[in-house]
DNA sequence: TCAAGCGATGTAACCGGTTACATCTAAAGT
DNA sequence: ACTTTAGATGTAACCGGTTACATCGCTTGA
């Protein structure tokens, strides 16, 4: 039985040259004449050798492999992210390993450990809550990791992100100087997502924020905000679910603020159900701005997260590190909003 | 500067033993004496050892982990999939490593090769259609690779996956079970996907089939049966986009098969706009299950496709082949239609 | 003509585990 | 009492690359 696979030592034998020499040949050292260069590139194709990743980690103690930990796939916000640092890993000739922790910091850390013990380099985490065990484990190691998805500027750990409070607050703000002076918010579970509670809090503390109308203004006042907020499952469903709660209440909301998308087309469900049309009965607003979100009808008004720019940060800033010890600074990424037609100001 | 991470070695100075008894712990083998394994299991964990991953692939020739190539992540269909392969995986403590190659062949290739030279153990491909460099590359090296999503019970290459022909087949039948003579089939670019063109001569095939109903019945036979196909983009805009084309047409369709419940959202948007509605005025039938189409308006009937299934028998075939070297037998997972209130008879 | 310098290549130690084989001890069998 | 056997542990070769250092030959300048 022959080998398997051609190793460092056969393309040697091949050419009449050193291991050495192939390596160099391998990892582009510059030393090498162009007449051997080529020779050992035709006997590399020849034998279809690619080097033993494994023996390479080994001496270089680099295995040009990220890890992301993220809560979950299945949801087009992440996937985007995702798809963005899978694509600028490969850029650099790194790969993606990837684990699905749910919202269980003890399920993370245990993914962690097992990345590690894969040869994950560096780390991509998402919100701001972890096990403290967790940072002891890449301190302890020097693993380089970066918190995303929030915004934290204090923080000691290196973040990428978009602030979830303040996005929330101008959502808010928009609705506010829309008219709307009794609005719903629709979140997915608190529990699981400090991103989830940044957004109420941001939400919340804009609601009650002094007027930043004129003095003289025959505007009414912004302190007379009131928010109401319903917490359901993070799915179309758990949006067509809410939008009920919130059409039962007595003083019905003029707008409806959802946290993704997601929750906002099931409340286009729940609505045109209720017989109750966008925006002219009610306005809705969503959070993400997922690549359907233009196409609904009528268009979705949502804030749109830099999800792609995110992702193509995180990764070149941590290949940056990898490669020449670059810190990592911490990362503004704005979101904005994008108008569309689903909120109007409410009828008198 | 001290050493950043415990080796073995330190375990072994640290507990008086040799290596060989420390690597033994690490992979329970059984003749240790209990005494010994504590020993050494709280050495361990107070140096904080975590065996290196790069030396132990290299010595044992295996990486513990599994490669996807996925032609892309921002569809559920392929999330729900990649999630259920991600947490099979890990039960199994294998990791996996993903690529998103497109639907171009030649960046499958070069994925495959990076993938490879990262230890990547196995493949888990998506579709009929690949380079044949790439099945080179694979049995060469021995890396056992399967195809998913399809279902090609002669191909010489493991298969685990559902019937896109027939599936769309069962659609068209359905369809014209329930009264429909005229239907619509919109579907994304052909050029990308053979599962697209899988479907496509599916309903093509049932449409042209000989009449299945009774002899004498009085129903109307099959092959009056006729279909008009649609390309379009493979999301919701394109789903919006298609539907107007088929309404613009003379002999307009009494029902749409849309090939991704994607586009059927489309579909319902576009036809709430020309003031249609679903099912009275025309039928929507979509494909994939995804989680909202129990909750869109009117509930969208489609077809069930076992993503999540598929992905964790993957995984385990996989796994026990790397384990026990078990060859992987051609699996085939139906999808079934599940009825909802998208699909109703055409009006008389 | 010779030393210095430089580019191309070779030698061999090393990375950190795994594991076949050797060794040792003590219990069991005769 | 003496061999056998089995269980626990140690020794050291090996996995397949990388790279510091050594070597060699040729060019260049004094």
């Amino acid at each position: 039985m022959t080998r398997k696979v051609g190793r460092i030592r056969d393309v040697a034998r091949e050419t009449g040259l050193s291991t050495a020499t192939i390596s160099r040949v391998m990892n582009g050292a510059k030393n090498v004449s162009q007449q051997t260069r080529q020779r050992v590139l035709d006997a590399c194709s020849r034998l279809d050798y690619l080097p033993n990743p494994a023996a390479r980690a080994l001496s270089t103690a680099r295995s040009r492999t990220v890890a992301a930990i993220i809560p979950t796939i299945e949801h087009s916000i992440y996937a985007k992210y995702i798809a963005a640092i899978e694509q600028t890993l490969a850029q650099h000739e790194y790969s993606l390993v990837l684990a699905i922790a749910g919202a269980n910091t003890e399920n993370e850390v245990q993914a962690a450990r097992k990345l590690l013990g894969m040869g994950a380099q560096a780390f991509i985490l998402t919100g701001a809550e972890h096990s403290d065990e967790l940072a002891k484990l890449f301190v302890r190691r020097q693993v380089p990791y970066v918190l995303t998805s929030i915004w934290a500027p204090e923080s000691s750990v290196p973040v990428i992100g978009y602030d979830n409070h303040a996005l929330a607050a101008r959502a808010v703000e928009y609705l506010a100087d829309k008219g709307h002076r009794n609005i719903a918010v629709l979140h997915g579970p608190l529990a699981e997502s400090d991103r989830t509670r940044a957004r109420r809090e941001g939400a919340r503390a804009a609601a009650q924020a002094p007027d930043r109308s004129e003095p003289n203004s025959s505007e009414p006042h912004r302190p007379d905000l009131s928010l109401g907020f319903v917490e359901t499952s993070l799915d179309v469903a758990g949006g067509r679910a809410a939008i009920d709660r919130v059409l039962s209440q007595p003083n019905r909301a003029t707008a409806v603020l959802c946290f993704s998308d997601v929750l906002a087309l099931g409340c286009y469900f729940g609505l045109q159900d209720a017989g109750l049309s966008v925006p002219s009965d009610i306005s809705v607003m969503g959070f993400d701005n997922l690549d359907w979100s233009a196409t609904v009808v009528p268009g979705l008004t949502t804030i749109d997260l830099p999800a792609r720019q995110m992702g193509e940060t995180v990764a070149t800033q941590l290949v940056s590190t990898l490669e020449h010890g670059t810190p990592i600074p911490p990362l503004h990424l704005d979101g904005e909003i994008v108008e569309r037609g689903s909120v109007s100001t409410p009828r008198a």
